[in-house]
DNA sequence: GTCTATATGAGGATAGAC
DNA sequence: GTCTATCCTCATATAGAC
C-alpha cells in the first residue's frame, strides 16, 4: 500500500539537494526499465545498473518496488496533463476550439515524445500493473481524458466539430494517435515539428465541419 | 530458438482435430493472459489455467515458454494484416484510394477489436518482448505498415493527399488511432459500427483534398 | 546514504507415471 | 496426451557493516 506522500513527491521535496538528484537518477531509471521490461519484468537490479547503484540503495528512496513503479506511471500521466493544461491556460480566453485543440496536439506531442520513457512506461503498461496501482492509473487518465473531451465538446457547442462524429469515440481516436507517435517516433528520421505539423492538420480536418473550417494556425506561447 | 514451422503452424495443421482444438485453446489462454500481464508476467500456470488443462501440458504442443509467447504475437499480425489485405483484394480494380482506405480502416478495426486479447497482447509487448522475438516481431510489422504506406501513396499520387501532410507520419497516425482503440472500446457503450463510422469519416476528412473530397462510402464485401 | 550478505519464495522446465 | 513430483535459478527484501 503505497503512500500519497512518497508517491507525490516531487524532485525538490525529499531530503537535500544531493539526495534528491539519486532520486531523480533512479526515477528515470525505473521508467527507462518499465518500458522496455514491463511491470514484471522491471529488476530492481537492472533500474540499479542503469543508476550507478546497487539495488538496496533504492530502498532509502521508496518503501517498495511497487511504490516505485506506481510513482513512475504516476509521473508519466501527471507531467503530460500538467502540461497540456498550463499551454492551454496561457491561450486568450478568445481562442477557437479548433485552435486550443491545435495547441492541445503540440503540447501534448512534446511532453509524451521528450519524456518517451515515461510516456512509453505508461501506454505499455496500464493493463499490465496490479489491480490496486491501476484503479489509481485509471482515475488519473480519466482527470486528463475530460480535459480532453472538454476541448471536443466546445468545439460541438460552437458547430466546430462536424456532426457524423461521435464526440467520445472521436477524442479518444485522437488521443491514440497521438499517443502511440511515442511508440514510431525516431527523432534521427522526423522532426519533432514535422510530426506535430501532421498532427494538427490531420487531427483538425479530421475533427472540422468544412463550413466552419478555419486555416488560421496559433503559435502557443513557450512551448 | 523457435523453428519456423512451430511458429507458423495453423488451426488446422498439428495431428487430430482433437488435439489442434486443445492447442487453440491453449494459444486462446496465452493472448489473454500476455496481454493483461506482460511478457515477464505471463506465468505457464495462469496459461494452464485459463486453458483448464495443467501447465506441464503446454509443452506438448510448444517446445518452451518463449515459443509459445512468440506464436502469439505473430498471430496477432498477421491474422490482422491477412484480413485487411483479403478485404482490400475484393474491392473493385476502380475503387479510388480514400475509399481503399476507408475500406482498410473498417478491415483493421473489425479484427482488432474482435480479437482483442491478440490485439492488445502485440501492442503492449512489442516493446518488451526479447530482442530475438522483436526482431522478427518487426520485420512481420513492417510488412503490414508497407500495405498501409501504399494506401496513402495512391491517394498521394491521384491529389487526393492533402499536401501539407507528411505521407509516412499520417500513416503512422492513422495506424495509431486504429490500435489504440483495442486499449479503450468497451462494447457496451459503443457499438462496433459506431467506431467505424466515426474513425472513417475523421480519417478520411484528416488526409483528404478538400478540393478532391468525395463523400461516397464504400460497404465492403463481406466483413 | 550506500554497500555486502543472505533468508525466503516463486516459477520454468524436465523426468517419469499412467 | 496429460498429470505429479522435483530441481534449479533468480529476484525481493532485510540485516547489519561502514
Amino acid at each position: 500500500m503505497p503512500r500519497k506522500a512518497t508517491i507525490k513527491a516531487t524532485p525538490k521535496d525529499s531530503p537535500g539537494p544531493k539526495s534528491s538528484r539519486t532520486r531523480e537518477r533512479i526515477l528515470d531509471a525505473a521508467a527507462h526499465v518499465l518500458s522496455r521490461k514491463g511491470y514484471s519484468g522491471t529488476r530492481l537490479g537492472d533500474i540499479a545498473d542503469q543508476a550507478q547503484l546497487q539495488a538496496p540503495a533504492i530502498y532509502y528512496y521508496w518503501p517498495s518496488r511497487e511504490d516505485l513503479i506506481e510513482e513512475v506511471m504516476w509521473v508519466g500521466v501527471q507531467r503530460l496533463h500538467e502540461h497540456v493544461a498550463e499551454i492551454l491556460d496561457g491561450l486568450p480566453t478568445d481562442t477557437p476550439p479548433m485552435d486550443r485543440i491545435s495547441a492541445a496536439v503540440e503540447a501534448h506531442l512534446h511532453v509524451a515524445l521528450q519524456l518517451s520513457d515515461f510516456a512509453t512506461a505508461v501506454i505499455r503498461n496500464s493493463g499490465q500493473v496490479p489491480e490496486e496501482i491501476r484503479t489509481r492509473q485509471l482515475a488519473e487518465d480519466a482527470k486528463y481524458g475530460a480535459l480532453w473531451r472538454k476541448l471536443i465538446q466546445d468545439a460541438e457547442t460552437t458547430g466546430d466539430l462536424r456532426s457524423d462524429l461521435d464526440a467520445r469515440i472521436a477524442q479518444r481516436l485522437v488521443i491514440g494517435a497521438l499517443n502511440w507517435a511515442a511508440e514510431w517516433w525516431n527523432p534521427r528520421r522526423d522532426s519533432l515539428d514535422s510530426v506535430v505539423r501532421t498532427a494538427q492538420s490531420l487531427i483538425r480536418h479530421g475533427l472540422s465541419n468544412p463550413s466552419h473550417l478555419v486555416q488560421r494556425r496559433v503559435d502557443p506561447s513557450g512551448v
